[in-house]
DNA sequence: CGCGACGTTGATTTGCCTCAACGATTGTGG
DNA sequence: CCACAATCGTTGAGGCAAATCAACGTCGCG
């Protein structure tokens, strides 16, 4: 499947675009190449892009005193990844948004994608309901957080995301779930027996 | 001012309305009166109106094993309150909401909103910002919480909500935080010295 | 007045962190 | 192809923030 019809399917999941507006995608996202390691938008710039990840894995985290990672969350293909904050707001990124693998990304600019808004109501209902839901997954992650002891949470995470969790190292994983490595190791160990 | 005035200047924060999407929101937005105490949604019930503060305070939270609550969010005039998560999806709640003072709200069902939805992009827009602005400050707090020990995020809650903090009892404000009544006690203790 | 709701205080416990050291694996340059 | 470094996971000892449990003071209110 090529990036645009993986793009427009997603986008049908939630709407119906008719041919006008799949045209309009195609037109006005643009694919882009990262490779391992290399930092895709960074704590300070201002996002100005949306971004849809095609191909590969990335982590969005931010940097605590300057030195220690904070994990915010993981993307994989068919995921969205971006600073919102910065991308709603205008202001320089909290995040930085870096590939932990080869991949591609199709983005679009903000002023295209407000200018597509004025074009097609269903792409900007798409949006609204895109919000919508990641509104709701953070909701979910702070009852999360608040609630549940660490082995709960690592638990859940395992079963929710069985993919993620085996393509990130583990003391990224131990930073998205609020713990260091070594307790996380810990949890691992008690678990297996 | 009344009711649907302090609605419409809500809205028109965001948007601009048109005298017909003014009508639109005074004929479908539906005024309620709640009483200190009374429980605006049960957990287990589908949300499906969305609902406006115009005066009074609620909080919003969750039971942890049926015994223990845990504070989500506070409302006072001019913010919305809901379980967007079963909003959203039309599942049970996971939330309660529950009037701390006396007051009113102005609701709309999901079904009627939608239907706005169909007529006024503009009223459509606001929700989508709306939802954005939402997500914002969610992720802020998730950032929040993680990174900031417990003496932090107490002394930010009382800077930005000092209206909030003066009308919930402390112990509500714990819950919030995610700390104990008994601990909150003690932080305020070491800060007055 | 007396009761229940709320805040405070003390003693003890616990979940998770920090620091430090040590294997195991991977990758890279000589 | 080996040697060495770097990266990652594990393990142990000790420490601290915050929880739990229990008791007591103080309001406001029926």
């Amino acid at each position: 499947m090529n990036h645009f019809d993986f793009l427009i399917s997603h986008f049908n999941q939630k709407v119906k675009l008719n041919e006008a507006e799949k045209e309009l995608l195609i037109r006005n996202f643009v694919p882009t190449e990262f490779s391992k390691g290399e930092i895709i938008l960074f704590q300070g710039d201002v996002s100005s892009h949306m971004r849809f990840i095609v191909e590969g894995c990335v982590k969005t985290y931010y940097l605590d005193e300057e030195t220690k990672e904070h994990i915010v969350h993981f993307g994989i293909e068919g995921w969205w990844v971006n600073d919102l904050y910065s991308y709603f707001t205008g202001t320089p990124a909290t995040l930085f948004i870096e590939a932990l693998e080869n991949g591609i990304i199709l983005q679009i600019h903000r002023d295209t994608l407000d200018r597509l808004f004025e074009e097609s109501q269903q792409i900007e209902r798409f949006f609204r309901l895109k919000f919508q839901s990641a509104y709701v997954a953070f909701q979910d992650r702070t009852i999360n957080i608040n609630s549940q002891p660490a082995e709960q949470r690592y638990k859940e995470f395992c079963e929710k995301y069985r993919d993620i969790e085996q393509r990130v190292p583990q003391y990224q994983l131990a930073s998205y779930l609020g713990i260091t490595p070594e307790f996380l190791s810990r949890l691992r160990k008690k678990k297996n027996l």
